[in-house]
DNA sequence: CAAATTCTGTACCCACAGTTAAAAAACTAC
DNA sequence: GTAGTTTTTTAACTGTGGGTACAGAATTTG
């Protein structure tokens, strides 16, 4: 039909979103993107349209690596609350061990854009949403394995849980010793 | 000596305090700000020399505040559990009630700015430490009291609630309907 | 009052953010 | 080979971000 294009749309999504979770969305600018992505101003409007629109596919980019990782860590058989731990351990360890301490592209997002950008608070719920099922799920298998009390409210619980991790994703940005984190784990596992 | 301001500067701090809130570092622009503040933009960088100096000195007076806050709320007489009830329900009151959904100013400029700028880090790591502090006081009341039980680790528990908080603040900007909120309240509450 | 000092307002400045336009190049179908 | 389409490249262009310079205004000290 035409030229075909040089470059893979795919694979510079996953580039334009290092330069948003590194910079964020305001501090990143289109020169950025083109350095980042190896190609031209030109090409970069032609294909993505606007900086936000390639911001928009990068973000749910992330979310979908995200969730499926965090879901494939739970669903890793074993003791319910060690795999509540291995989740949370993961979620700190790629945190710290990130020399940019970047944290959570999806709270970074929200931080900066939810009060004006619909379209990114929507997606920032949802994925907390989704998390949310997932450690339910969880919690309630425990309850009937018997390692988790039935008395307690399992949507309380994994709504518990979703905030650790949301809380963690953002205190991880000032932590550099583990020691805190680990705290919060302990703590948390604890709680079950 | 000379001429005397005709503005106060420390009402400016509060009105730019409000501007950063709502925008962001980034998105926030010197004409922003005369706006905000209602003084000219020589009376601007005279005064406050930068945009960054300006925002510090936000951030800083915002820390003051909402750090004050926190702990007169803890330190309110009452049982320790209803006391920690409190502090959440007032952060998340606050949130919920604020048609802005503005969050956390700390927690905003950590997830926009930590990673380059460590002023910023600092202040919200010592932010962190102090709300640390002041539950681990309060989690050693209760368990002198016989509230809590002495088996737990206390910095553990006041890192869990610190880290509650941060989440909630988070959690908070995306969040409409206070059954998240309460829910995660909840929990933490049954958790101690 | 004059001098010294500091504040205010306006105008101005440069670099760059974000985007678009135009022209040339690469491809497919016929 | 050429027509038609889409991509790349390069060059622009407008607006504004962040800040400075300067002239005049207001004050205190002598």
């Amino acid at each position: 039909m035409a030229r075909p294009k040089e470059f893979d749309p795919e694979t510079a999504v996953n580039q334009a979103m290092e330069v948003f979770w590194r910079k964020g969305y305001a501090a990143t600018t289109p020169q950025d993107l083109v350095d980042a992505l190896s190609i031209g101003k030109g090409s970069l409007y032609n294909t993505f349209g606007s900086k936000r629109e390639l911001f928009l596919r990068a973000l749910r980019r992330y979310r979908d690596t995200q969730t499926a990782a965090l879901v494939e860590t739970l669903e890793q058989p074993g003791p319910v609350k060690e795999r509540v731990r291995a989740a949370l351990t993961a979620i700190a360890e790629t945190d710290l061990a990130d020399p940019d301490h970047r944290g959570c592209l999806a709270m970074n997002s929200t931080a900066e854009l939810a009060r004006t950008d619909k379209e990114v608070a929507d997606l920032s719920r949802r994925m907390l949403d989704v998390t949310e099922d997932a450690f339910h799920a969880l919690i309630a298998e425990g309850q009937r394995t018997g390692e988790i009390s039935p008395d307690r409210d399992p949507a309380a619980l994994a709504a518990l849980l979703t905030n650790t991790v949301a809380g963690m994703r953002i205190v991880g940005r000032v932590t550099e010793t583990p020691d805190r984190l680990t705290r919060i784990i302990d703590a948390t596992i604890d709680s079950l």
